[in-house]
DNA sequence: GTTAGCACTCAACAGTGTCGAGTGCTAACA
DNA sequence: TGTTAGCACTCGACACTGTTGAGTGCTAAC
């Protein structure tokens, strides 16, 4: 993969990959020369280019058009030539004063990261909240809607809320409701979700329960509302704003990528994978192998706040992405989230 | 408005509005004599026209094209022309099977209504979740986050949840939270939210207050918290699919189209105008005055659950829409739901 | 009031030629 | 041996052309 590359290849690479980054448009030998002083002729930047193209860093789209980076051609500008600077301290205060969270709920913060990211980078911003069964166990309320009918309230330690309605035994009055809670809260607390779903599967196979009435209905009525997965809830912000990039100026091209924009799913499943990484992430083109990513990249980074309630936040963009200024913009971003999450609890 | 149009008029008009309906194509007086027969010859077709494009119900792209239908004639056609046939009983349990509501929170259900109604339409489904202050008051709880914080979770009698972290004494222990919440729990039973409001401000400014010291600090916490109105929730579903109608196929107009899903806030706006009326209300492109609406229609209709959750739910699409087959499908909807919200307060 | 005929208009389309950017190859040069 | 100049070639973009066909408005006849 990471093949040899002299000096002087290594500058014609990165300089056709940033060219093309601005320009968008095939990069021909004449520019190259014309644009950076290599003090070499075309023909010489020709050759070279010849020999990039062999090895898979460059294609031609006909045969007399300049050429452009592939994907392969991007991977190894990112992980060889590409320096990420760090933020200067203006750009970060001035990055820190884009977003306002003051008095937010973790709902609108979500929402206003997504589209401050979207807003910075000129692409399309992600964010994925918050797992529940991430979190830890802290409080857990019943609602009486009807006879029936239970709403259950549960409360992570990290602020986040999650209710369920749930059908119930029609004589449980107010007390014994009270009672349960009291019970399931005393018993739970400090726990994390997912050893909260253990721990009420295996008390109540135990046999004991059976002889404590109220205990068992404890138990279940939790374990009903815990029972399936929430689905996560995904924020996609300025879809419209890439609409602009020229690799998405045909119709064609517009519609996959609204489609792809509004696969949630999908997007679920992409940003989960980055969230036992740390630091930012970089998925460029098909790589990931079973998403249809052809054509886009994605940058993304985890944010959490300790008592591990962890989100993962990215922005997606055509391949031909500025990484050296979306980068940061997602690196620092996922740290501020944290902090500001953190400062939520404690 | 509504001038005298002859039957022939009527009945021509009709045929150019359901064929441009279903071909997205200029007219001519020839398809038109070729496809219904009037018994009359594309010239007499055409002097009709003439009268129709004079009177601002046609009018013709350019000089040798046929003719499409203005908002106007669009307008007519509605107003005047078509019948809305009730959907048949095959039809009705067909839709009814389309959605699968069992199981679900109510934010499941706006986006599982959205989709389906996109679905059978082929244009966007949009759907507006109730909003909360029009809802009546269940209960109210306080979780403790932080010291300072407390996390304020909200019931509705119908079971919307709405939660919001406030600023709190820090003097405040667990015990005097459980008196608060019990003290506002019998207070403030039964009352719209919007009651409460006004409740909770009168009592607030009353000097005898200043003397219960719980009292007060009661008031004060859920004043703060109900204090901003809550952004309404609204589900957007199928942007996609509205691509693929020829309308939108220019680059111009999907991203004008995207841009305008996007806005959610003028989506709201736009929803909250039919919130007061009853039945479906149909607005036809730049029809209302101040959101731009230009060459899309909106079909809506409200749902409730008789305890004052009024949300609304619809489907946009080109002026050009099927409407007598969109119209059945969203009164029957709106119908739908509200039965379901319905059901599962009692 | 209705219709046939006719001249006219105009978008869509396919074919043509020119222009310019870029390439690969070869031979000459340092 | 690496670099460069020169040259023939390729190909997309663009402007121009003529043709086709659908549709119109007008007029005169039925």
């Amino acid at each position: 993969m990471a093949e040899e590359l002299n000096e002087r290849s290594q500058n014609i690479l990165e300089a056709i990959v940033e060219d093309y980054i601005s320009s968008a448009e095939p990069i021909g030998s004449r520019a190259i020369t014309r644009r950076h002083d290599f003090n070499l002729s075309p023909a010489t930047v020709r050759n070279v280019m010849a020999d990039l193209e062999e090895m898979g860093f460059l294609c031609s789209p006909h045969t007399s058009a300049g050429r452009i980076p592939t994907t392969q051609g991007f991977q190894y500008y990112i992980d060889s030539l590409l320096q990420i600077r760090d933020l200067s301290k203006a750009e970060k205060s001035r990055l820190r004063n884009s977003y306002r969270f003051s008095g937010m709920k973790l709902e609108d913060i979500m929402q206003e990261v997504g589209r401050v990211m979207s807003g910075l980078s000129q692409y399309t911003g992600l964010v994925m909240a918050p797992k529940f069964s991430s979190t830890v166990f802290r409080q857990i309320e019943f609602v009486r809607l009807s006879q029936g009918r239970l709403l259950v309230i549960y409360v992570s330690e990290s602020g986040l809320v999650q209710n369920k309605i749930i059908e119930a035994d029609k004589s449980l009055d107010d007390r014994q409701l009270e009672q349960i809670s009291n019970y399931l809260n005393k018993e739970l607390n400090g726990l994390s979700i997912q050893e909260v779903r253990k721990k009420l599967s295996a008390e109540l196979t135990e046999e004991r329960v059976l002889y404590d009435r109220l205990r068992k209905q404890a138990l279940s009525l939790s374990c009903a509302a815990l029972q399936d997965e929430v689905e996560n809830q995904i924020y996609v912000s300025g879809a419209s704003l890439m609409l602009e990039q020229p690799e998405f100026s045909s119709p064609q091209q517009m519609k996959r990528l609204i489609q792809t924009l509004e696969s949630k799913k999908m997007l679920i499943d992409l940003l989960d994978r980055s969230q036992d990484a740390q630091g930012v992430q970089i998925f460029i083109g098909s790589e990931s192998a079973c998403v249809d990513l052809e054509g886009y990249s994605l940058i993304t980074s985890n944010f959490s706040n300790q008592k591990g309630a962890i989100g993962t936040l990215g922005v997606i963009g055509p391949v031909r992405m500025d990484y050296s200024q979306v980068i940061p913009i997602v690196d620092f971003t996922a740290q501020l989230v944290s902090r500001v999450l953190e400062r939520e609890i404690e």
